[in-house]
DNA sequence: TATTGCTATGCAATCGATTGCAATCGCAGT
DNA sequence: ACTGCGATTGCAATCGATTGCATAGCAATA
């Protein structure tokens, strides 16, 4: 209690050493010095605490300083320091709501590793991603995180020759050609495959997708999990295959979904996203998930487990991805850039089972 | 589709060219200069298309810099020319489904105006916040957006000494003392006081609340809700009204509620994921929304419009806040910082209605 | 031819820090 | 008294741009 009490006090003192010291703004290290009466090498070298300046002299500067509220120019710092102590973070989206939390957790670990963030939005635009990209070098950022979105191919080229020629980079997702860089990506191959015993365990055999082109190589969830379900002997019709690339393109997919004969009796959605939507569809056509349809999403959205009924998905860790994102950033920072072989960090993905999905109803239709 | 076409060429030629360019990495104007055979002010010039260099050489140059893919140093330009591009965000969080919304928005418009965005996020911490605007400070952004969580009242302190010091602050959210800066906020006031209306209409008269304690002074939505109210002769309980804090609370009070004798006939939730999280309980506790009791939720998040059943909800135009919010602070920046008075910026909130909120149930139980 | 005037360019100061090197001071040892 | 050394401190260069001012070159004019 007291402790608390305590602890209050001295953050309101130095509220109030804040607010005072703003009445003179901006004062540089040679007015500090001038009010010292020594010169401002001196002063640099005090607040730096280095050892070669007089105790009292270093404890009379630092009161001083107090005082008048300075504040170190950290753009003048930067220049001479030639590293701004900023990280540049290039995501896609924050609409998404996959990427919030990605960014949330980038975010806290950023701070806590004491750098700044650069925040840039590609919004899916390649081009907006290359500018994003120069923009952050011409800051001199000290590295940059990248997530790829749903496309980051092209740009991922000049991302390699900024990274060749230093700049320490790493990206999430994966892309063609990510074996040369520092990557992290969720195991999402593995989910695919999760989802896919899953839904031969209820025993579903007749399987519609309703996914996206990505290329996302061998972390593909569309291409890992058409593959899986064939190797339980179940293929996928080619018509049961649909590939959208907006809202709009899931309502229609839905529609012609349920001309189909005969209907399927699960749908494997490329995200949790797109199996909202299609459940809501299913809804909208008076039927029941899952006891007509069943519905898988991916991603664990916190919201998957409100909607009604809660979703079955695939997740992952979201903040050990983080972690493992800009830690390898920090330490490319700190350590030799060159020094270590790139490497992909893979993490792990875990199906939860909700609601929405079930056992095949016993005769379709 | 020729046109296209071309695009597509010219921006894989601007590829190739950045891509080149980094071969030779991070010259400066004097390595050009040396290059060009003219000194590096005349570079500095040419390359900022100043008439005071001959065309040829401008040309020249300009081709030279190309080939090399020569960048400025924005680091060093920031020192020199005292302003840096750069806006910084101060956010609470992007957990709450809100605020990624929001961030989205207000990046958007700052990309457009062009700027860099420097984010923080808070984290609803007063000291996190006073964190953030020293070092927005001591990078020396040329203006700051506070976004005020639902504490935001001592940080603000210092802001206002920022201000005062001629940063240029907009502030997002009502707190004590707004009125002295410029800020900009939804009307949440009249949102309240629609729902006030709405639930009035339809026939209920004993309401709970479920809120926050938040002094957001003529813009609290708890106390509006509760007065408008009252003007329809409907009095709140004092026992009807819960301050939660977290999840856990929402959970709690939901439980207390329904021992209450007589049971309410309609919940007002401070935002929609109070809402949601009152629904769920609801429904686990084997009562139906809105037949047994109607939940009305605050800031019509996109979530709002998927969960079962739909929430009625308020909420406002975001890309208009974050518009206003935005050009208020480009504004400020670039006119004269004390010339115009502060300004408060409302903008109108609109009542939406779905399917959580229904008749009152003819005999309550 | 000398003067004027204009265009194009370079010199050097500046932004606000950091830091290697030189200089100063006091004091001890011989 | 002189030398040497350690402890402090200041000088000045540097980071990479921008820009006011001086100047060189050249044509036009008197």
């Amino acid at each position: 209690m007291q402790s608390i009490a305590i602890a209050v006090d001295t953050y309101c003192n130095r509220l109030q050493d804040c607010v005072y010291r703003l009445q003179s703004h901006m004062l540089k290290l040679e007015d500090i010095a001038k009010l010292a009466g020594v010169s401002h090498s001196t002063v640099s070298r005090a607040l730096a605490g280095s050892t070669l300046v007089n105790r009292a002299t270093r404890e009379r500067i630092e009161a001083i300083a107090n005082d008048h509220g300075y504040q170190v120019n950290q753009v003048a710092r930067n220049l001479k320091l030639q590293h701004t102590n900023t990280i540049g973070l290039i995501a896609p989206e924050l609409s998404n709501p996959y990427y919030p939390k990605l960014v949330q957790s980038i975010a806290n670990c950023v701070g806590d590793s004491g750098y700044s963030l650069q925040l840039h939005l590609s919004g899916k635009d390649q081009e907006n991603e290359l500018n994003s990209l120069i923009n952050l070098r011409n800051n001199r950022v000290d590295g940059i995180l990248l997530v790829t979105g749903e496309h980051g191919l092209v740009a991922s080229e000049y991302a390699a020759g900024l990274h060749k020629s230093g700049m320490p980079i790493v990206f999430m997702g994966w892309f063609p050609g990510a074996e040369d860089f520092d990557f992290v990506t969720g195991d999402d191959a593995d989910g695919a495959r999760q989802i896919a015993r899953h839904l031969l365990e209820l025993g579903h055999k007749n399987i519609a997708v309703i996914g996206k082109t990505v290329h996302r190589g061998p972390f593909d969830r569309t291409t890992v999990f058409i593959n899986e379900v064939a190797q339980g002997g179940v293929v996928i019709d080619i018509g049961n295959r649909y590939e959208i690339t907006s809202e709009q393109d899931v309502i229609l997919a839905v529609k012609q979904l349920l001309q189909t004969e005969p209907r399927p009796t699960a749908i494997f959605a490329y995200q949790d996203s797109i199996a909202m939507v299609v459940c809501k569809e299913l809804h909208a056509a008076g039927l029941r998930v899952p006891d007509d349809i069943s519905v898988i999403g991916f991603d664990d959205l916190d919201i998957a487990s409100f909607v009604s009924p809660a979703l079955t998905t695939v997740g992952c860790h979201i903040d050990a991805m983080a972690h493992a994102f800009v830690n390898r950033l920090t330490d490319r920072i700190s350590g030799g850039s060159a020094a270590a072989q790139p490497t992909g960090i893979v993490v792990p993905t875990v199906l939860i089972p909700r609601q929405s999905s079930g056992n095949t109803p016993l005769k379709p239709r």
